[in-house]
This record gives structure tokens, C-alpha cells and sequence, in this order.
DNA sequence: AAGAGGTCCGTTTTT
DNA sequence: CGGACCTCTT
């Protein structure tokens, strides 16, 4: 085979076919169970779910709708394999995309097989075993097989610091955004030289493919690679080196994909080498068949993150790419209620270019409620409504874990944690910034990266000075050039210049300090228990001291972090696969303990399920959101719609979908419509809410109403009652964004914008809300268009000048900024709203 | 080497 | 408006 390095027992000692299993191993037990209790594990399936298990050979395609019981199928289905003796546990390759899901796959499977779940040691995620190849095939890469794997921190100041090495002017050419570029052209499968010209020019005055090249080269000379490369190196070399390609051709036997939607094109080539036999390559044994045994499950109705890669195409062109492909499809929901599939199928159904599922339950109960959809004046007031309606859910004894908010973006989260810390009520949020990526321990993981891995240069850049000591831009600079010159890492150029006399004598001693201390902590790395070596390492560089020194708020908690990643590496056994496993999984579990409302975004809430969901924000321009529409066109409400069919789905029970009148936007308040998708929802299956008594609704009177709850909601907005609407559908919002839908209203366009001519020429997104509504180019138009109407109109308003606004009434302009008023309504009190929604009376 | 002040920007996120 | 990031200052 490829003759790697560190030549491990690369193909397990099961791994050649023998007539028997060996005694005591993972298959002859799952055998032994099998015939104690024949084929028990295909109980309690449904007919698909069956056949999604039993057909084993050939290409499957299993969409899996939401809620269908796919990972049930997936897991059994191996179970099936391995009970059957079609395979042993060696020869499956099982990939998911997040370490979550692979952990509850190895999770599942081991209840299946036992234990011995080290027996599947090719079931992971396409990063985890995309690093395992790699590390076998290293020097098929240009790398050795101890390369560092760089986070896109470390990408990004190394991008950075080429763009300045090229001359450039990295304000002008972001390292974030060409870093970005990269990834997109790497989840494409391209490396520097396969690039569309016009992509190669798109970035620094056409030295985008120069830079590329310069940096995997820099990568190279690191020995290190970033996430993308995981995948690219892999696939260089089976595409370069048959022979190896070859040996994974044998080994596999059946292949398995979790979420196939959310395949990029690189994926899908890593799969596809693995999966077709070209003629005359492929082993003799499985010669006439074309296709290796794979199995697919995904659904293409929740593929939402094309704006990252994935290629929905993927999934909807399966049965071209392997013909004679079996298709199953699993549409017998066991989550959610008959209401609930029904709004969702509606919803999804305005899709188009959908392989086509419809959900169904068998068992619809009369009592279900039906999905509800409230309107709330503003933010403010939908948080203080959800957050009584959880309430009042508690109340009647449900658990806050059968709860959740899900947004659309991270922002909207904001008003209802503000909510619920005065409500005292608990709350997780799901997402956001993660452990791993906090600065402490970044900052201490780039020590241990030194000790373990002295030529990791992006490691020690990162902590060279930090604790300040004294080795600043300058030492660094003069490091960096020994280290060039003479071709050696940062660490070792630092021990070579701390031994001359080319530094001034301060820096030159803290650096010998500091070269020094690495090659003690270097010689402790197989003598002491690695969480000690590490707890010293932070104690002696001064790490510690600096943040217990520090008398910040958040220094406290930067120590304790420090303390629990100390914790965390207790699991490992050595260092080095500490690091491996922080480099590839960056999730750490939430106390699953409390008692909590969860609060994420919609994206995040994919594959999970909750028996109350609630989904705010449902208004145009949030969601769907104004840039997937503008960036994305048609694909990109669709991808939006898809989002909304997920959020639908996530519910068991109760689903409650809210839109508001109002949304601060940037600092102003914006008019709002309620988004199109509220109109995609079957009537049926759907109850337009009138909770007048619980919030304000339109214009009525809320102050001090509630009993129990002395003044929760601060001022009253209105001191009479205005219009009273029967339901959402009949308010203005509503009622304007019927109009909207067939027409692009140019009096929205024309008269909101103003003086603002010069940053919308010059693509400021001030279009964000409101603007450009049902156009693909909204700025684009918007923008031809406020250059006339600012000709037109020089000064539309002044100070003093009496004015209606179509959801706060009449009122006096305080204060002009450009666009921006400031509006002393009389009813709802002081805002700033943009021109373009008033008009003078 | 911290802090004031200025500028820019403003979905979604994994590995 | 508010956060992140940068620069220039003391």
C-alpha cells in the first residue's frame, strides 16, 4: 500500500474475509445474538423503515422525512449488516457531518453490538475521517503525518499576513473574506490552479490564485492543513494513487451518508471515488457491479445550508449519478400532530424542484390544537407574550425542556433572554459562541501546540508575547527573519537569535527564558501525567498570573474556564490526542440537568424536536431574510422556505408562530409585513389568534391590566383604543403585503430613501428591511431609483412639520438626520422612523 | 500597553 | 443602535 511512515496495522486483523468471525469479536457477538433472537432488531419498524434496512446491496437513496425515524434506520441498518455477517465492523464507512451525530450513531449502534464500539473505526464525520486518511497517507500529500490542523483563526491571520507579504493592502483585501473565497473554492474540490479564471481575478487585482497557491504552499512548509484540506488531500490522493485508492475499494463494503442534502461538491467527490469501481480497478470479487453497496439518507426539504456549500443537487440528482438506484421513501411521521405536518407539507409544497414527500401520522387526534399564528405590536411585545404563554405552560406542568424559541437570526434571541431574566425564568441558548473558542483557551491550547508540535509557528506566534513580556512587532519581525532565512520554525529561529547578539539584551533574555521553558516542558511531555504537565505550563509561562492580575469582570471566569479545560483533558490519554480531538470537535454538552426554555436560531435547530415550539419573527425581510432573497433569488427563498419547513417540523405538540407590526432595525424602528410563508400555511390546520387580552394587539389599551402582575410592561404606548382588527389577516401589515406581493410598490422605494443617494450607490445595506421587496436585484433598482427621487426631492421634511406614520399615528418631527426622523408621536411616543414611512398631513 | 476615539458593519455555522 | 476592530494617543 502507500508505504506511510508510521505504517499502522492499517486494515484491522478482521479485515481480510475469513469463514468465522473471530471468537469474542463485536460481529461473532451481534451473529450470536441474531440467532438467539432472530432479526429482533427489525421489530417495531414500519414496512419502508424495513426495507430501508434489508436492502443492503446496491445504491439506496433513503429520504428520510423529518420526524420518519432516520437515524433509527441508519443505525439498524448496520446493526442488520453486521448481524448478517455481510460484513465486519471495520468494513463499513458510516459518515455524518457534526461529531453530535456521530456520537449518537456510535451511541446507538453500540446498543445494538455491544460495547466494543472501537470495533466501527470508520464511523465519524467526513473531517474526522478525512484526518485519518491523511494521516496514513501523509507523504502522498507533501506532509507528514503529524501535521497540525489550523482553525480558521489560524487560517485567517496566515492569510493575512501572505496578503501584507504581497504588498497589499489588507484593509482593502480581508484576510476574513479571501479566507472565505478559499473555503468556497475548497468545498468545491478546487485547488489553486483548477480555479474559473474570473474567481482567480475577484480578489486582490487578480492575484487570487497566486495568493492561493502561496498559501497551501505555506501550508506545506507548516505541515499543516485546514479543514477543507481534509477533504482535498484525500481526494488528490485517491485520484493520484489508484493503488491506494484500491485498497479502500476492498475494504469497504458498505457505505452509509447521514444528511446527504448537506453534501458539498467535495464530499460528494470523496464519495463518489470510494463508491464507483472504474472499470478494470475495482476488486475481483465485485467486478460486474458497478457501484459499491451505498446508502444515502437525507431529505432534500431540509437542506438548508447551501449558502455554506452544500449542493441540494446532490441529493436530487442520486438516482442519475447510480443508476438502478433503489429509492425509499419514509414519510410516516412518529413526532408530530396531524395539524402540524399538514401546515408543514402545505408550506413546503410551494417549493419547487423537490424530489416530493408528503409527512402523514396515523394518528390524528381530534383534540390536537392547531398551529397558531399571533401578531405582536413590536419585538418588546412578542417576548412578553411567548414568555407568558410558557407560563402558563409550566403552570399546567410541562417541563421548560419541551420548549423552544427558534429565530431566525441571533439577534432576535436578545429581546426574549431580556425577557426571561425578569422573568426569572431559565433559559439555555443553543449555539453561539463556543468553549473552545474562547481566547484563555485558545490561548493555552497554542502553548500545548507548541510543546507538542514545536514547528506548529501559527501557535506560537499566538502566545509569543502574551503574557506581555517584552517581545514585541520587532522581536517577532527579527524572529520571523531568522526563521526565513535560515528555513527553520519560529521556535527553533527564536533559540538560534537568543544565543547571539543581534538582540538587545531585555527581549534577548525573556526569549531565552521562553525557548527555554519550552524545552523543559517538552521533556516533561512522556514523563508526567499530561493535565499536570499542562497545569504547569500555564503556572510557568505566567499565563495564569496574567488573567488573576487582570482585574476585568471576565477574568474570574477566564480562570475558571482555564480550570475546566485542565478538566476536560483528564479523558485523553496523552496530549497530543487531546489536541486532535479539540481540533475537530469544538461542541461541548450543556448541562442537561436545568430545567430550560432552549433558544437557538432555526438552523440550529435541525434535528431536534421539542413538544412546544414557538417561531417569531415571521415577517418579510427577517424572514424570509431580505439577503437570501437579494444574494439568492428564487434558490434563496426556497432555502428560506426550507428553513421554516424545519422550524415547523421541530414541533410536536404546539406550534406558535408570531409576527410583529415593528422591528428595531439598526437602531430604528422599521415597519414590518408579515412574511409570505404565513400565507403559504394551510387554513385548515391553522388558528389566526386574537390575544387581545394578553398583549396590546393593535391599538388596544394595555396598562396595568394584568392581574397578578403589578404594571409588568412599563408605559402604556396608547391612551385610547384604536382599530380593533378581527384577526392579523385584516390589519394593515397584512392586508399591505397581499398588495406587495403582485406589485412592486415604488412608494416604498421612492420616498423612504432620501439623501441617502451615496451609500446606497455605494451598496450600503441600508436596503435591508422593507426595500426592494420581491425584487431579485432590490438594491440594484433601488438605488437608479433614489438617485431620481432625491433630484426631485431635495428636502422632504422639516423640523416642526406634522406627520402620519401608518402604525404610530400622527405626530411632530423632533429631529431630522438624512433619512432618519426623529418623530414625537402622539399616541406611542418618541421613534425614529425612516421618511420614507410617514407622510405629512 | 492600555485607553480613547473612529470606522465599519450588520443571516444562517461545522469541521 | 451597539459590537468588533483598528489607530492613534498618552
Amino acid at each position: 500500500m502507500s508505504g506511510s511512515p508510521d505504517d499502522l496495522p492499517f486494515f484491522g486483523d478482521e479485515e481480510a474475509p475469513r469463514p468465522t468471525p473471530r471468537e469474542g469479536g463485536i460481529a461473532a457477538r451481534a451473529m450470536a445474538a441474531r440467532h438467539q433472537a432472530p432479526q429482533q432488531y427489525l421489530e417495531g419498524l414500519n414496512p419502508e423503515q424495513r426495507q430501508a434496512v434489508e436492502t443492503t446491496e446496491g445504491p439506496v437513496l433513503v429520504l428520510a422525512g423529518a420526524g420518519t425515524g432516520k437515524t433509527r434506520v441508519l443505525t439498524t441498518r448496520i446493526a442488520h449488516i453486521l448481524a448478517t455477517g455481510r460484513a465486519y465492523p471495520s468494513q463499513i464507512l458510516a459518515v455524518t457531518f457534526t461529531n453530535k451525530a456521530a456520537r449518537e450513531m456510535k451511541a446507538r449502534v453500540g446498543v445494538f453490538v455491544g460495547e466494543a464500539i472501537e470495533g466501527m473505526p470508520w464511523l465519524g464525520t467526513f473531517h474526522s475521517i478525512g484526518v485519518k486518511l491523511l494521516r496514513r497517507h501523509a507523504e502522498l500529500a507533501g506532509l507528514k503525518s503529524s501535521f497540525t490542523i489550523l482553525d480558521t483563526d489560524d487560517q485567517i491571520r496566515l492569510l493575512k499576513q501572505l496578503i501584507q507579504a504581497q504588498g497589499l493592502d489588507d484593509k482593502r483585501w480581508p484576510a476574513r473574506q479571501f479566507a472565505q473565497m478559499i473555503d468556497g473554492w475548497k468545498n468545491k474540490g478546487l485547488g489553486p490552479s483548477e480555479i474559473q479564471e474570473g474567481d482567480a481575478r475577484a480578489f486582490a487585482n487578480g492575484k487570487g490564485r497566486e495568493l492561493y497557491a502561496a498559501y497551501q504552499e505555506r501550508l506545506k512548509t507548516l505541515n499543516a492543513v485546514d479543514f477543507g484540506d481534509l477533504l482535498l488531500h484525500p481526494i488528490r490522493i485517491f485520484r493520484d494513487h489508484p493503488d491506494v485508492l484500491r485498497e479502500y475499494y476492498r475494504k469497504f463494503k458498505y457505505i452509509l451518508v447521514d444528511e446527504y442534502q448537506d453534501t458539498n461538491t467535495a464530499q460528494y467527490m470523496w464519495l463518489r471515488l470510494l463508491a464507483q469501481r472504474s472499470k478494470g480497478s475495482a476488486s475481483s470479487s465485485r467486478e460486474d457491479s458497478a457501484y459499491i453497496n451505498i446508502c444515502c439518507v437525507g431529505d432534500d426539504d431540509q437542506s438548508i445550508y447551501g449558502w455554506r456549500g452544500a449542493e441540494v443537487d446532490n441529493i436530487l440528482r442520486f438516482e442519475k449519478d447510480f443508476p438502478g438506484a433503489t429509492v425509499i421513501r419514509l414519510e410516516r411521521n412518529y413526532r408530530s400532530t396531524a395539524h402540524i405536518l399538514g401546515a408543514a407539507s402545505h408550506l413546503i409544497a410551494h417549493n419547487e424542484g423537490r424530489l416530493g414527500k408528503t409527512l402523514f401520522t396515523d394518528q390524528p387526534d381530534p383534540d390536537e390544537p392547531k398551529v397558531k399564528v399571533h401578531a405582536a405590536w413590536d419585538s418588546e411585545e412578542e417576548a412578553r407574550a411567548v414568555g407568558e404563554e410558557i407560563e402558563a405552560l409550566q403552570a399546567k406542568g410541562h417541563a421548560l425542556n419541551d420548549m423552544a424559541i427558534l429565530v431566525r437570526a441571533s439577534f432576535q434571541m436578545r429581546e426574549f433572554e431580556d425577557r426571561f431574566v425578569t422573568l426569572g425564568l431559565n433559559y439555555r441558548v443553543i449555539g453561539g459562541p463556543r468553549f473552545y473558542e474562547r481566547q484563555e483557551i485558545r490561548d493555552a491550547l497554542a502553548y500545548f501546540r507548541v510543546v507538542a508540535q514545536n514547528a506548529d509557528d501559527l501557535a506560537f506566534e499566538r502566545i509569543v508575547n502574551v503574557p506581555k513580556r517584552g517581545l514585541g512587532e520587532a522581536a517577532v519581525r527579527q524572529i520571523h527573519d531568522v526563521a526565513r532565512i535560515r528555513g527553520v520554525p519560529l521556535l527553533q529561529a527564536a533559540r538560534d537569535l537568543a544565543g547571539t547578539e543581534e538582540m538587545k539584551p531585555k527581549p534577548r533574555a525573556s526569549l531565552r527564558n521562553l525557548v527555554e521553558s519550552f524545552e523543559r516542558w517538552q521533556g516533561l511531555l512522556d514523563r508526567m501525567p499530561h493535565t499536570e504537565l499542562a497545569e504547569q505550563i500555564l503556572e510557568e509561562s505566567g499565563y495564569t498570573d496574567m488573567w488573576k492580575n487582570d482585574r476585568s469582570a471576565e477574568a474570574p471566569g477566564r480562570l475558571d474556564n482555564l480550570k475546566e479545560l485542565i478538566r476536560s483533558m483528564e479523558e485523553y490519554e496523552s496530549l497530543r490526542a487531546f489536541l486532535e480531538h479539540v481540533a475537530l470537535v469544538m461542541d461541548t454538552d450543556q448541562n442537561a440537568a436545568l430545567d430550560a426554555v432552549s433558544l437557538m436560531t432555526l438552523h440550529s435547530a435541525k434535528g431536534l424536536e421539542f413538544d412546544t415550539v414557538f417561531l417569531p419573527g415571521w415577517e418579510e425581510g427577517l424572514f424570509p431574510h431580505q439577503r437570501a432573497l437579494d444574494e439568492g433569488g428564487r434558490s434563496g427563498l426556497e432555502e428560506e422556505r426550507r428553513l421554516a419547513y424545519v422550524g415547523v417540523t421541530r414541533a410536536k405538540q404546539n406550534l406558535h408562530i408570531w409576527f410583529t407590526s415593528n422591528r428595531r432595525i439598526y437602531g430604528l424602528w422599521q415597519s414590518t409585513l408579515p412574511s409570505r410563508f404565513l400565507d403559504e400555511l394551510p387554513e385548515a390546520h391553522v388558528d389566526v389568534v386574537e390575544d387581545g387580552s394578553v398583549y396590546g394587539g393593535y391599538g388596544q389599551s394595555y396598562g396595568g391590566q394584568q392581574p397578578g402582575r403589578p404594571n409588568p410592561y412599563g408605559r402604556s404606548r396608547f391612551d385610547e383604543p384604536g382599530e380593533v382588527f378581527s384577526s392579523p389577516y385584516s390589519t394593515p401589515g397584512w392586508q399591505r403585503a397581499q398588495r406587495n406581493r403582485s406589485e412592486a410598490t415604488a412608494r416604498n422605494w421612492g420616498t423612504r430613501s432620501g439623501h441617502q443617494v451615496e451609500r446606497v450607490g455605494y451598496g450600503e445595506p441600508d436596503s435591508g428591511y422593507g426595500a426592494g421587496r420581491g425584487s431579485v436585484k432590490g438594491r440594484t433598482i433601488e438605488g437608479e431609483f433614489v438617485a431620481k427621487s432625491v433630484s426631485d426631492t431635495p428636502s422632504a421634511f422639516k423640523v416642526g412639520d406634522r406627520v402620519f406614520h401608518l402604525k404610530f399615528g400622527n405626530g411632530n418631527i423632533a429631529a431630522i438626520d438624512g433619512n432618519k426622523l426623529t418623530v414625537d408621536f402622539d399616541k406611542a411616543g418618541q421613534k425614529r422612523v425612516l421618511d420614507g414611512y410617514v407622510e405629512r398631513v
